[in-house]
DNA sequence: TTTTATGCAAAGTATTTGCACGGGA
DNA sequence: TCCCGTGCAAATACTTTGCATAAAA
């Protein structure tokens, strides 16, 4: 069992990726990232909103949807799941799909599996988290064997 | 490694669930049951209004909504969270929250977790059903350490 | 100077609500 | 008969698109 803690200094980076990639770096742009890069929590794109405004009023809720796209399309944003909707995203760390989330305060945390059920997974998880888990997700997603053959034609 | 079957035939059973739990027996509620009941297929609200219209063409989208919602509380229906959308839902199988879903044409498999890792268990499933598969999650929703300690002041 | 990015307004989707009528129990 | 359930229409919420202006490179 390992958790990976997140790196709360990431903003730079994260405007350089944008860079890199032929993006420009604009005041908005740099209002939204230093509120996502460095949130520990799920946070959706009204929130985002509210939270990056209070640096750059000006701020339009369009660009806050424009610029979570461009940041989910580089890797460094994935959507998050929940019960309870579906538009949060939080930082995201390559291949990493394990999360374990606050239903309070929507807290995100990232574990990687171990040698064990799911069972035991989620007994180790909240010994080591102090979480208590109330729900768990195990979803794969594939190509059934009918649609795999149907490709070949 | 274990597959479950899914019932094809508790059309009836949920029509009765349904009345046992105080909800009347109506034309449009046995159209919607009788689509979803026995699918094995991933279907959003308007494929299955389209679907059960074909046996009572008078039904309204709306009622496929509040009969969806009524299934989903009586724990008959879970909905199912995909990287394309979340506005799926398929027959519910307690504590099943272990899902194999064919991103082509939407079939769905149920499984439980064995005495593996998470990438053994990957494997082991593509073995055992046939799938090929590219992606999983696994989530774990819970409260965190700080957020148990709020809930007792 | 050139091209991308922005914010507003409008258009799309998806889902929920209000309400008068119709049908189950 | 009584009350729940239905379908229509309208309302709401969320997200995307068109476009003229503003700003980055």
């Amino acid at each position: 069992m390992k958790f990976v803690v997140i790196n709360k200094k990431c903003t730079a980076d994260w405007l350089q990726c944008l860079q890199d990639n032929g993006y420009r770096l604009t005041a908005p742009r740099q209002a939204v990232v230093e509120i996502v890069a460095s949130s520990q929590r799920v946070l959706n794109p009204l929130e985002v909103f509210g939270l990056a405004r209070e640096s750059y009023p000006r701020l339009g809720l369009v660009t806050v949807y424009r610029t979570i796209e461009k940041l989910e399309e580089l890797g460094l944003l994935q959507r998050v799941h929940q019960p309870s909707g579906c538009q949060g995203f939080v930082a995201a760390f390559s291949g990493h799909q394990h999360l374990l989330i606050c239903r309070e305060c929507g807290q995100v945390e990232y574990f990687t599996g171990d040698q064990v059920t799911i069972e035991d997974l989620v007994t180790n998880v909240e010994k080591k988290s102090g979480y208590f888990v109330q729900e768990h997700w195990l979803q794969l997603f594939g190509v059934c064997a009918d649609c795999q053959t149907e490709s070949l034609t």
